[in-house]
DNA sequence: ACTGTCAAGGAGAAGC
DNA sequence: GCTTCTCCTTGACAGT
């Protein structure tokens, strides 16, 4: 069994019986073809050779040895572990992206095209993840206890799911996330509320600003001597206090007759 | 083809 | 210096 070369190292690690049947090395440990068989053994080995070499015979394509399947189970579970602890070191140092592989998905995992593991010769394809409906539930559930992991909790959780603690870590900050996102469309739809009532509520006093103007217009009107409303202004300053009349305006103006009439015509009557 | 979703990458800040 | 966080971005994938 070999594992893909996940990081470009252009070497593989391999698990599984040595294709030569010997045993490899002093310490190998022989796993019995049969229970009460000890004479015929495997010899399971891990070793690191170049990529493609094909220490061990892929489990797929292996010939039946008559190992039970219990063990062959035993052994490749062990291996993908083992797989997955070297990998971690690597992956510590690289930008590649793995998964912790669920189930079934185990054999379909390892066997994956040469184009996709080969990041070395940057054909970098990521795997996208997606979560099972039963591991993201007990995500959700963990969240709703508490929305940040301690490094213990992410380890079980981890454990839990058969995930990597990293992807774990991953899923709480994207949901923390996800919830500051709500939150804000939540604000952002509250804002645009309180503008249009605002901006209702300008419009009415705009308007009755203009009637107030008019109501004005119409009392200075009457107020004003028809005859005074035709003079030309002789000169654009004021005797008294120096102030110049604006551009295009009258003088006297308004306001300076405003200022002999008494306060309380001038102030605004209630609209009815 | 386009768009939305979401896991993951990366930069930078904060806390220890 | 390390870890963990936020923020922003990227890329895979599914739905239309």
């Amino acid at each position: 069994m070999e594992f893909p070369d996940d990081c470009s190292t252009r070497l593989c690690l391999g698990f599984g019986p040595t294709s030569t049947g010997q045993r490899p090395h002093l310490r190998a440990v022989p796993v019995p073809l049969n229970r009460d068989d000890g004479d015929h053994v495997l010899w399971p080995s891990l070793s690191l050779g170049l990529l493609g070499t094909g220490t061990y015979r892929s489990t797929a394509s292996a010939p039946d040895t008559g190992m039970a399947g219990k063990q062959l189970f035993l052994a490749e579970s062990i291996s993908m572990e083992l797989h997955r602890e070297v990998s971690s070191i690597f992956n510590n140092s690289s930008s590649c992206t793995k998964r912790e592989p669920e189930g079934d998905e185990l054999e379909k995992t390892v066997m994956v095209s040469d184009e996709e593991e080969e990041c070395g010769s940057r054909i970098l394809r990521r795997k996208k993840l997606r979560l099972s409906k039963e591991q993201i539930s007990i995500l959700e559930g963990s969240f709703k206890a508490h929305t940040t992991v301690n490094p213990k909790q992410k380890e079980d959780l981890a454990r839990r799911l058969r995930l990597w603690p990293r992807q774990v870590e991953v899923w709480f900050q994207n949901r923390r996330a996800r919830i500051k996102s709500k939150q804000t469309e939540v604000e952002c739809e509250a804002l645009k509320r309180r503008c249009e009532t605002l901006g209702e509520e300008n419009r009415r006093l705009q308007e009755q600003v203009q009637e107030l103007k008019l109501l004005s217009k119409a009392r200075q009107a009457v107020m004003m001597p028809p005859f005074l409303a035709q003079i030309q202004p002789p000169f654009t300053a004021c005797p008294s206090c120096g102030k110049s009349a604006k551009s295009g305006g009258t003088f006297p103006s308004t306001t300076f007759f405003a200022s002999s009439i008494p306060k309380s015509q001038l102030l605004p009557q209630p609209l009815s």
